[in-house]
DNA sequence: GTATTGCTGATTGCTGACAATCCGGCAAGG
DNA sequence: CCTTGCCGGATTGTCAGCAATCAGCAATAC
């Protein structure tokens, strides 16, 4: 008998799956960060109850990408200076275990898929895709935490790359030197798969260290808690 | 004009207390692992609607102290051997983390705060009082982590530590060599203080090696997925 | 006797309506 | 001109009930 796929993932709850879609809007820059969310503009827009987006705008509040204020308010998150700071120097913290652990876990097939990706993000960056490129680049980084096999590192590394996605989009950041950045990941995905735990997590967590001590020197100098934008007395009808 | 203290937290909302009821019960072990828990019966005893109770178990999922199964059910999590290995793993990061930036921040004020706890905690160990000095010794690496100024991590710190707290009720883990616990604390302190943040990580991390070295162990000989408890069966009226 | 199938009670998912709270503007007073 | 108090509208918080789904039991077939 063919082997069926479980219908599970298709009877996905509805707040789930409506917290997909505010999120995917967030993320790809429709929703501005301070955009005010009503929730029965909300529940027009997707067809569900009020009582089921709210469940959706609490799952992302925990993902930190809405903010509730109290009988009042939902709005996406600004992504501010200290905030970026935040994001980056946690990330670090957390794909250098990521890295040390898997670099333990090293085996044949995990191999092969990481260096699959590499290829991948090297294409993309010759042919100058660079949107493209983003996108493996995190997958390169994700297949590496989940070599570490330890489902709460994996989760949390989930939201923290994706607050750095959103970071991206609402500051307009882009890398800079894809070749550099290439040579970066390539010594990386070596020495996870050499075995070497502490130079890979060495790798892993300075691999954002420019931009950390960029966000550092910008936090000290001016308003770290200023954000992003600040739309106010915008009273859109929308 | 005296600094006046915000009145928010005294309009807790409803979800939020009925979490925090729910949550304390957990950490106390008076919900014992894999114990289902009923919508309808929490909604009696909390004396709120079901749909209260659903937004603080949602809470509490994000919280990783509660499982829900679909249509199904929703339980007490269970510690078991690998869940037990990655918070203590993740924990060494997180903490490892704190330390470094603590060490950027050392201010006066600050670093009497944590000598005034680690004197409790040596106080609390003195007369025995071991349940008051795991209170402590929680106390006191959350306050290092604090020092780091670093929201993100300070609240992902605090799910973590609950984590810890869990395990340790489920498992009956108790610490064993107190004097050498407090040796350690007083050298990470002081590491802290000293602005030496190299160091400063490498203790904080390292804090928790030898719980982690021996989960892994214990990981690699056993079946790392039994849970804790395995309630099979249990028709409770409750 | 064992495996399969249909049913039933129990439990969770979702919805619409009601209650509590807050923000903005306006007028009165100093 | 600035401050203060009040009110209306808008928005979120909470509740009770209907619909969808599942685990387990009983009946049936072999």
């Amino acid at each position: 008998m063919a082997k069926l796929a479980s219908l599970k993932a298709q009877t996905r709850l509805l707040d789930r799956r409506a917290a997909d879609q505010i999120r995917t809007h967030i993320l790809d820059g429709i929703l501005p960060a301070g955009q005010r969310l009503l929730e029965t503009k909300l529940s027009a827009d997707l067809e569900v109850s009020r009582g089921t987006v709210r469940s959706a705008l609490a799952q992302l509040a925990n993902e930190g990408l809405v903010k509730q204020v109290a009988f009042t308010r939902w709005e996406v998150s600004g992504a501010s200076v200290s905030d970026a700071w935040e994001i980056y120097t946690l990330r670090g913290a957390l794909e250098g275990l990521g890295a040390r652990l898997a670099a333990g876990n090293i085996d044949e097939a995990a191999g092969k898929a990481l260096r699959a990706i590499a290829e991948d993000l090297g294409k993309a960056v010759r042919r100058g895709r660079y949107q493209e490129a983003i996108g493996f680049d995190f997958d390169l980084h994700t297949a590496i935490v989940e070599m570490a096999r330890h489902q709460r590192l994996a989760d949390q590394h989930r939201y923290i790359l994706q607050q750095v996605r959103f970071h991206m989009v609402q500051s307009g950041f882009l890398p800079e030197d894809y070749d550099a950045l290439m040579a970066e990941h390539t010594r990386l995905i070596e020495t996870v798969l050499a075995g070497d735990a502490d130079n890979a997590e060495k790798l892993a967590r300075s691999h954002n260290d420019a931009e950390v001590k960029l966000l550092a020197k910008r936090l000290k100098e001016g308003d770290g808690a200023t954000p992003a934008a600040s739309p106010k007395r915008v009273r859109a009808r929308a």
